[in-house]
DNA sequence: ATTGACTGCCC
DNA sequence: ATTCTGC
DNA sequence: GCAGAATGGGCAGTCAAT
């Protein structure tokens, strides 16, 4: 009996085992072949749980639940479990960059009550996990807290490691759904073709891994149904025009809205609205559910599109911010959908009256999209489209997109299928880039991960002509290679005047440039600016503070970008 | 009843 | 979202 | 070129503290 037991129970350690081995493997097939090993020997029962906890996730992005447990209540917990001060694990995580590694140190130091110890197993660790994304209400931090504590005091250092960055959704072993999906392929010998389209409509790598034990049919059994989510394909950035019409030829260019993505799905009188995770987000729009259900022609589909807020007094599209009031909220929905309305374009189709339409080329896809939406006028319509492989008239059109305020342009493979879930070379997007701002770094916070001993992340200040103060706009972490971090975090060490747990003020003294998308005005900084999709091109040490941009052309460019003259530097 | 910190998810 | 990096 | 990792602004919802 002990036997048959021991088959079904897997000891959490063994899971550990196999993140610390993979964490200190770089070799991507090496990593394949560990979890494909792993994953034969793991009973059926627990696949679906072991899959996802090798991806670091613990519930699929389309469930309800969510633990709620991000790094404050976790220093809390840890502070809970080993007595040390919150502020001092914020001390030792600036030092050491990784919460695990922390968490880890800190047990191995701690004299343990071994005696009262039981061995964690995998089901106990998810079962803790639902227990804690399961609290709700009031006093349900508290339990969170106690549950995650309980799960801590069992663990060894080396498991709660682990345990703690799956916590905060950073496992960072070097593996997730790819290397588990080939994993599969490899581990239950199924091409992996197979095995990632099964990931893209089903949505969730625990389900494909045991569809797949089960063998070909029971992968191939996974089909999209109305009502299940699938990923939306993604674009990649354009270098330009140019250079996608030289590869593609003959493409459609598509307006590229400044909204959110809407997956609409409808059978017969019901239909529903996922976000781009896949939430369902059908009770926050009930205005593009009405609107769907007079536009759509046909009994059961699934269309993808995006959703905008358009001004309706001048036509252009409202910022960004305003459709992020409406899109996910549960309170006042009525009132603010007055205030905020939406207009939705739909630009692909997967599915319909009982046929999927994902291998059908985009070209067809597009026929179909035409011939089942009966646009109404300015509420809910197809994307704006022309066809060409002439660059005149396709910088004509994207020219077009920017003057109706518009994000950019998307260029799309007319031959392409939709690939759910793929970031692959079908669509592509161009947008413009406003000029740069010299800005200087007044502060920044220790990295972590792979920046662990850099300075990661870099706040930013504006030069206030008149008091010679730098009022931030925000923070940029990204444009800069790991030699210009290495570069960057010796020459503000220096500047350093004061540091409190992973933040650091500094003399205003190095001068960065800036790339943004856009200014937006911001109740956060005090600046009363801040970037969208700040990134730094550029070093300047060439420039001192009091050379850096003002607050004066920070706004009058603001200004520029409300009549949208936009520089564009990617033609 | 109000405010503020935290979290998750849009981009 | 953007960007960099190892494979 | 793919996959993974590290990081951006800002919104509403939730819960704790006042």
């Amino acid at each position: 009996m002990g036997g048959l037991i021991a088959q079904i129970i897997m000891k959490y350690s063994k899971l550990a085992d196999v993140y610390e081995k993979l964490e200190f493997t770089s070799s991507k097939l090496e990593k394949t072949d560990i979890i494909s090993e792993f994953l034969k020997e793991t009973p059926e029962d627990i696949l679906k749980i072991v899959s996802m906890l090798l991806t670091g996730q613990v519930f699929p992005e389309w469930a309800e639940l969510e633990l709620g447990v991000g790094p404050s209540l976790l220093y809390d917990t840890i502070s809970f479990v080993t007595g040390v001060k919150p502020a001092e694990i914020k001390n030792l995580l600036a030092k050491e960059g990784d919460i695990g590694n922390v968490t880890e140190k800190i047990l191995k130091k701690k004299v343990q009550h071994i005696l009262f110890k039981k061995e964690l197993t995998v089901e106990q660790v998810y079962t803790s996990f639902e227990r804690i994304a399961r609290a709700y209400g009031s006093g349900s931090q508290n339990k969170k807290v106690k549950y995650l504590a309980e799960l801590l005091s069992n663990a060894s250092p080396k498991e709660a490691k682990y345990i703690v960055r799956i916590v905060l959704g950073e496992l960072r072993i070097g593996v997730a759904e790819g290397l588990v999906r080939n994993a599969i392929a490899k581990a239950f010998n199924i091409e992996v073709n197979l095995v990632e389209r099964a990931f893209m409509l089903a949505n969730h790598i625990g389900i494909v891994a045991k569809a797949a034990k089960n063998g070909k049919d029971a992968l191939e059994k996974i089909r999209i149904k109305v009502f299940i989510p699938i990923r939306p394909m993604l674009a990649q950035i354009a270098p330009d025009i140019q250079h996608v019409l030289k590869e593609l030829g003959e493409a459609a260019m598509e307006i590229k809205y400044d909204g959110a993505r809407v997956q609409i799905h409808k059978k017969g009188d019901e239909i529903k609205i996922y976000s781009r995770r896949l939430e369902n987000v059908t009770e926050a729009l009930p205005d593009i559910v009405k609107m769907a259900r007079e536009a759509i022609k046909a009994d059961e589909v699934i269309i993808d599109g995006e959703t905008v807020a358009i001004d309706t007094a001048t036509g252009k599209p409202r910022a960004f911010q305003e459709i992020l009031k409406r899109f996910r909220r549960k309170h006042n929905i009525a009132g603010m959908l007055e205030k905020i309305p939406f207009e939705t374009y739909i630009f692909d189709v997967m599915f319909v009256n009982g046929k999927e339409t994902i291998d059908m080329n985009f070209r067809e896809r597009r026929q179909v999209i035409e011939e089942v939406i009966k646009p109404v006028k300015g509420k809910f319509g197809t994307a704006e489209q022309i066809i060409t492989s002439d660059f005149d008239e396709a910088e004509k059109f994207y020219h077009h997109a920017l003057n109706k305020g518009h994000e950019g342009i998307m260029i799309k493979n007319l031959k392409a299928p939709y690939i759910p879930g793929a970031r692959v070379g079908y669509m592509y997007k161009i947008k413009p880039t406003m000029e740069t701002l010299d800005l200087v770094v007044i502060g920044a916070t220790w990295g972590t991960g792979k920046r662990s001993g850099w300075l990661g992340s870099y706040f930013l200040g504006v030069r206030d002509e008149i008091t010679g103060e730098f009022l931030p706009v925000g923070r940029v972490a990204t444009g800069l290679s790991e030699e210009q971090l290495k570069e960057l975090t010796s020459s503000l060490k220096p500047l350093i005047e004061y540091e409190e747990g992973q933040k650091v003020t500094l003399k205003p003294m190095l001068v960065v440039e800036v790339a943004y998308q856009e200014i937006q005005r911001s109740p956060n900084y005090k600046s009363g600016y801040a970037l969208r999709f700040p990134r730094v091109v550029r070093i300047r040490d060439d420039k001192s503070s009091r050379e850096a941009d003002t607050k004066d052309r920070l706004i009058s460019l603001y200004n520029l970008q409300a009549t949208s003259e936009k520089k564009k530097l990617d033609l």
